[in-house]
DNA sequence: CCCGACAGTATCTATTTAGATACTATGTAT
DNA sequence: ATACATAGTATCTAAATAGATACTGTCGGG
């Protein structure tokens, strides 16, 4: 999940494997190019992800520079968390996995079902 | 990486991001997807992984239906890899993949270099 | 008779990633 | 004084994934 100078220049194909990796990221970041979104709120969409897998994906995932994490100073904390620049122009490439993820869902259905 | 009967009908962003799981499924995806290829001459093209964790990359993809295997009858063997129909159709994603790929290392250089 | 080419398999280990569970801080409302 | 809401952290364990290394089978060529 590192990424070291010897990354640039280097393929956009394994840049963006590294950046997807983990079990949460694509989905997240969908859930985020809807809209900004607090810590809260964005759990409860995710049912199946405990508070601390949230943490470390999110962290994950800033630390990569695909979201903000903005921190009102507040009591009770406020965190509102949203995609980046170069997040939201991931957006393309989540409208295109959508296409395909749905007609692969086609796929299994054929062949077992 | 299984995929389970309560998929369906499911997130197509889940169901894509599980596809993709695993640290080089995308760029073989990329190299079958410029044209059907024998074990070794993928391997040829992705120096960086050993023999033993290519086979099982490869079979993984072949499991969930992105690739198929040919096998010839010849000794020594002759085995091709080439995308399936929903492999092919993946390409899209690919390409805007690549887009956002350079995109984000360009954002990468700016920071730090 | 031995060697090399090709595409593996079989084990074992290491690394990475995810999850479970319990705990924390603080201002406001009761 | 106590409880609640929010967004965490700290540990520890489990599961998933990747990698290292050594071994296999068979035909043809030398």
């Amino acid at each position: 999940m590192e990424l070291e100078k010897d990354l640039f220049g280097i393929c956009p194909y394994t840049t963006a494997q590294k950046v997807l990796s983990g079990k949460w990221s694509i989905i997240i970041l969908y859930h985020l190019g809807k809209k900004t979104m607090r810590f809260g709120e964005l759990q409860r969409q995710l049912p199946d992800l405990t508070q601390s897998t949230l943490t470390k994906q999110l962290r994950t995932l800033e630390e990569n520079g695909l979201i903000e994490r903005k921190i009102y100073p507040q009591v009770p904390p406020k965190v509102e968390y949203s995609l980046s620049d170069i997040g939201i122009k991931f957006k393309k490439v989540l409208a295109e996995l959508a296409v395909w993820g749905n007609e692969y869902i086609e796929t299994l259905k054929d062949k077992n079902c």
